[in-house]
DNA sequence: CATGAATGAGAATTCATTCAT
DNA sequence: TATGAATGAATTCTCATTCAT
């Protein structure tokens, strides 16, 4: 009776990685703009042109799928900061290095903060799953704070006494916060945060502090 | 037939005021529990001592009860801001004070940062609907710190140049961000980071932070 | 806390007759508009300045108070007619002149139309506790019919062998299917059914059909 | 724990067409019975051995499953006149032919009545959204009773100047208000109007009146 | 490997009705 | 008589997950 309509030639071939690798992008947008409660396993099912089964195939089910989302982006964060290649940078330098790439990537990839703050929301079960490789990855990071500032140390160029893990965190908070909060501060100091001047402006300010905090 | 189990003796006279008052409670904790998504309204109801039906009375339905749970979050902080008198503090002095404040609070009223973390997520969308009223609040912080500023610069105790904004948000966020990922946080560091210990050698760091930052 | 505004003086005295009253009225335009169903008795209460409470106070509960609407208008309908005097018309005239009545009693009174769709759709459930009451006004108006009938047989104006009551269902139907359809009518035919012109044409129409019904 | 009752199995295959149509035929019964909003969602899903789940995968909604409904009835009517070919009658016979189809329609498929009464319950808004299509088969039915009359005048068997949609309007309405209103009448009348014999009855009464109406 | 159909367990919301004052 | 608060039982709708092909 009715007439079926012949279906566009499937877009994908029968490619497993491939298949696996739309799931975890379409899962990353979903997941950071709806959190992990709010995102749907049927949007992420049809914004990676894949089919639900696929998801629980691959990941089992969707709280697998936002693991696999969040190692992924946290992998992604700290291998852009090894790129950096920080240790050939003079100390205060490396320092306003790593202060505008935090602010440049969170800026770029604002799934990152959007999905830390799922797992915080969470209590952070699904990042304690993993922790073997994120804490891998963070106390990378942190000795490369710390022999950048012994290093800055030993020059004079950098104060005694700074925390390695403080300073790192106050690098990420002053940036994280701003853009984190981007829409409740763009409404309740009633200018827009994100204009180009408003990030400028704050990026500066940013580097200043550091800097203030480094000074001997 | 089913054995009539005597039910407690009802807790709450028949007062409105009270009652949207304890739904408002309950609805906080629920809300930064499990954001606004992953709330349920029958926990809301149950922890009130209430019944889903009042929440529709007094709220019309789960957001407008998100956006009263909001407005009453951003009017406590701000208020308990007023409180401190910082106009009759010497001007460092009241800076440390604002940011212990600020720290202590967002310690003691981890829902503040947690819904503020589910508007952002919802961009903002049930604070613009109030914009007037938050914004007017965030205006009277702002301009108290901006004469602080005014006052430290006459005296020469602070650096000028500062703005009064980008300092408010850079106290905000250096207690923020560390309580905010707290979860997360103590996973990849490995560590406590709720710890007394942990706490104290924070919030004298963001101390000393804002300490530079105004240092001349 | 909370200043509070003096209330308005309440409208109305405590007079159970016109609260009542009040009540009718409000409950046969509501279930009218949505039917026994759709209607809500909260709707009911702030339509008639009185409260929930009242309705079950006089009417028992939503039915009862349907079933009082019912009756109300069954009764008001039949009244009308007989206030025609249709017994002192010739004929002929006569039908013409309930014919038009008919039409303009449903054109004034949509309720009348909407309330007896709503009794069929429940199978007259309600209508049948008050039979003895409806059925005797029915008779009534049959007999009136009847009479004039035979009068008209008898001056050789109306043709013999009309039964009254096939007389009445089709002076009733012909007014009250156009009216009652008039929204799905003015979809489909694309035309306001309900225009001045429109609603001329179809009288006229009407009318002279039960004239060649009646003619010899 | 819970004794598990084997299911019956499984009776209909997978097959969303089918199951669409089983849902439409349910919702057919259950809007019949009890209107838009006296019907529910479950009671649909169980008549139709499809699932809750499915209505909403297919229709939306309960008022678009309405819809459905509606369109798929004023369809099956219209096409089911088309199936008379009344063009191939004598004029005046076709007239009588039609009024018996609307009659025997109207009486076989009782929800048809059912479904336009809540509808105009409803103000046409369903109706409105699918207009073109309803609106087409209309005027089909419009211009083919058009043709009859012409042809009827031409050969002197029907008078001139009888309009076809009003003409259309009193065929339905004389047969469509006795049977709408068959459970009211029965109660006001005293006798069961849907008995063989009144139906017989009215059935004749009513191509009397066509006769009479159409007679030069 | 892939797909679309199906499901059941909730979730928010609605509403008639009753209670306490 | 009157009122506003409270309630519990539905009711619509949603969603992660599994099944059949």
């Amino acid at each position: 009776m009715k007439p079926k309509i012949a279906k566009p030639a499937k877009k994908y071939p029968r490619d497993s990685a491939a298949t696996k690798a739309r799931i975890l992008d379409a899962a990353r947008t979903e997941f950071a703009k709806s959190g992990l409660r709010g995102a749907r396993t049927a949007s992420i099912a049809t914004r990676s042109d894949a089919n639900k089964r696929m998801i629980y195939e691959y990941f089992g089910n969707k709280e697998g799928l936002f693991e696999a989302v969040l190692e992924d982006a946290w992998r992604d964060i700290r291998e852009a900061e090894q790129r950096l290649h920080l240790a050939d940078l003079e100390p205060v330098e490396a320092m306003r290095t790593l202060t505008r790439f935090t602010w440049d990537y969170y800026v770029k990839n604002p799934f990152f903060i959007a999905l830390v703050n799922s797992e915080n929301l969470h209590r952070a079960v699904h990042l304690k799953k993993i922790k073997d490789r994120v804490g891998e990855m963070q106390s990378h990071m942190i000795d490369m704070i710390a022999a950048i500032l012994t290093r800055g140390v030993a020059s004079g160029a950098i104060r005694q006494g700074i925390g390695p893990t403080q300073l790192a965190i106050t690098i990420a908070g002053i940036n994280y916060y701003y853009l984190s909060n981007r829409h409740t501060g763009s409404v309740v100091y009633g200018y827009d945060l994100m204009s180009a001047e408003a990030r400028a402006k704050r990026l500066a300010f940013n580097i200043e502090t550091i800097d203030r905090l480094l000074r001997p």
